[in-house]
DNA sequence: CACTAGTGCTACCGATCGGTAACATTCTCG
DNA sequence: CGAGAATGTTACCGATCGGTAGCACTAGTG
C-alpha cells in the first residue's frame, strides 16, 4: 500500500541511471515541494540533481521554464493516478469512488504532506505565470472528474456533490500545514459520511 | 458594505499620517499578500511605506521579525473581525453564525482575493519559522470559535459541523486563485444549507 | 579509428538580496 | 529656544540570485 504520493518523493543522492533531464526534475519535484519555489535556487537543484547548472539550462530555458515543467509533471501524474483507480475499478462507480476515498486518506495520513503541491505553486506564482494555467486546468479537470464520477453513482445532485468533495478535500490539503491536523484528518470520515447518506434517484 | 477586508488592502502612495512602522507593516500587508512573501523585498516594502530601509530595520531586527509582526497582525484582525460579528449579534448565535456567512461571503466575493493571506504565508514559511505558530495558533482557534458558536446554536455535533465548516471554506479560499471560481463561490450556498439542514437536539 | 552529441567543470556576469555604518535632517516637547 | 529622539539619505557590505562563455571530457556510432 505505497503511496502514490511519495512514490517519488525523495531525489537524494540520485546517481542512479535516469537521464540528467529526469534527475533535475526529480529534483525540482522534492525542493520545491519541500521549500517553495522561490526559496529553491537552480544551483541547489542542479546540485541534488547530481549534475551542473550548465545542464539544467540544456535542457530548460530558465527557471520559470521549469517552473512550468514541474507543474506539468505535477498535472500528468495526478492525472494518471486518478486513471488508475478509476480503470482497476471498472464499471462500478462506487467502487471507484470508495479507492478515490481511500487514495485521499492515503495523501493525507502522509507524514510527508505538505498540501498539494501544485496549490503551493500557485499561491506561489503570479496570476500571469504560464504555470498557473497548466495548474488550473488540472484543478478544473478533477472537479470535472468528480462530477461525472458522482453521476454515474446516480447521485442526485452531482454537481453539489462534487463541489462539496473538493472543496473538502482542498481544504483538508492546506490545513494540514496551517489549521490544525484535527480536521484535515477527520476529513475522510467526513466524506465516506458524505457520500453514504446523499440521496440517490433515477 | 465596504469589506472589512480591503479596508487596509491598498497601501499605495501612504503619505498619511500614520507612523512609519504602521505604514512599514501597510505595505508589508499589501505586498506579501499580493505578490508572497519571498518575491518581496524590504527595500521595497520602506519604498511603497515612502520610507527607507533602515528606518524599517529600525523597527523590525530583520525580515524575519516583520514576517512574524505580519502575521500576527493578520490574526489580530481576524480575532477582532469575529468579535466585532458577534459583538453586534448579542445573544443569538443563530445570527451570530448567519452574520459570519454573510461576512465569509463578502471575502469570497472581492476581486482581491487570493485566498487566506496566512495560509498563503504558511505554504511559503518553512515549519520552523517563528510565523507558523502564530498562523497555527490563529487557525486553531477560529476553529475552536466556530464549535462554540455551533454549540451555542444547540446543533447536534458542533465538533462536526465546524470540521466540515472549516474545512470547506479553508477549501474555498485556496480554490479561489487555483481551482476555478466556481466551486469557491458556491460555498456560501452550501454553508447555508448546510446550516440549514442540520439537525439540533438538547 | 574519427566524428559527434551530450555532459561536466570552472569561472564569470550584472542584478538583487538582507543588512549596516555614518551622518544630515526634521520633529517633539520641556 | 534648545536638547534628544526619531527619521531620512547615501553609500556600502558579503552573499546569492538567474543565467552564460568556453573548454575538457566521455560515450556512443559509423
Amino acid at each position: 500500500m505505497r503511496s502514490a504520493v511519495g512514490l517519488a518523493a525523495v531525489a537524494e543522492g540520485a546517481p542512479i541511471d535516469r537521464t540528467p533531464r529526469e534527475r533535475i526534475l526529480l529534483a525540482a519535484r522534492d525542493l520545491f515541494y519541500r521549500h517553495g519555489i522561490h526559496a529553491v535556487g537552480v544551483e541547489a537543484i542542479a546540485e541534488t540533481a547530481s549534475t551542473n547548472k550548465m545542464t539544467l539550462y540544456r535542457h530548460f530555458r530558465s527557471k520559470d521554464d521549469l517552473i512550468v515543467a514541474y507543474a506539468q509533471q505535477l498535472a500528468n501524474e495526478g492525472d494518471e493516478v486518478l486513471d488508475r483507480i478509476l480503470a482497476e475499478n471498472t464499471d462500478c462507480p462506487q467502487r471507484q469512488i470508495a479507492a478515490w476515498v481511500d487514495f485521499v486518506e492515503d495523501v493525507l495520513t502522509n507524514k510527508r504532506e505538505r498540501g498539494c503541491a501544485l496549490a503551493n505553486a500557485a499561491v506561489e506564482l503570479e496570476a500571469t505565470h504560464p504555470a498557473r494555467a497548466v495548474i488550473e486546468a488540472y484543478k478544473q479537470r478533477k472537479h470535472d472528474r468528480l462530477v461525472g464520477l458522482f453521476r454515474a453513482a446516480q447521485y442526485r445532485d452531482p454537481d453539489l456533490l462534487a463541489d462539496e468533495v473538493f472543496l473538502l478535500f482542498e481544504g483538508a490539503r492546506i490545513s494540514i500545514q496551517c489549521g490544525g491536523k484535527g480536521p484535515a484528518l477527520r476529513v475522510v470520515g467526513m466524506l465516506r459520511g458524505l457520500l453514504a447518506s446523499r440521496p440517490k434517484a433515477a
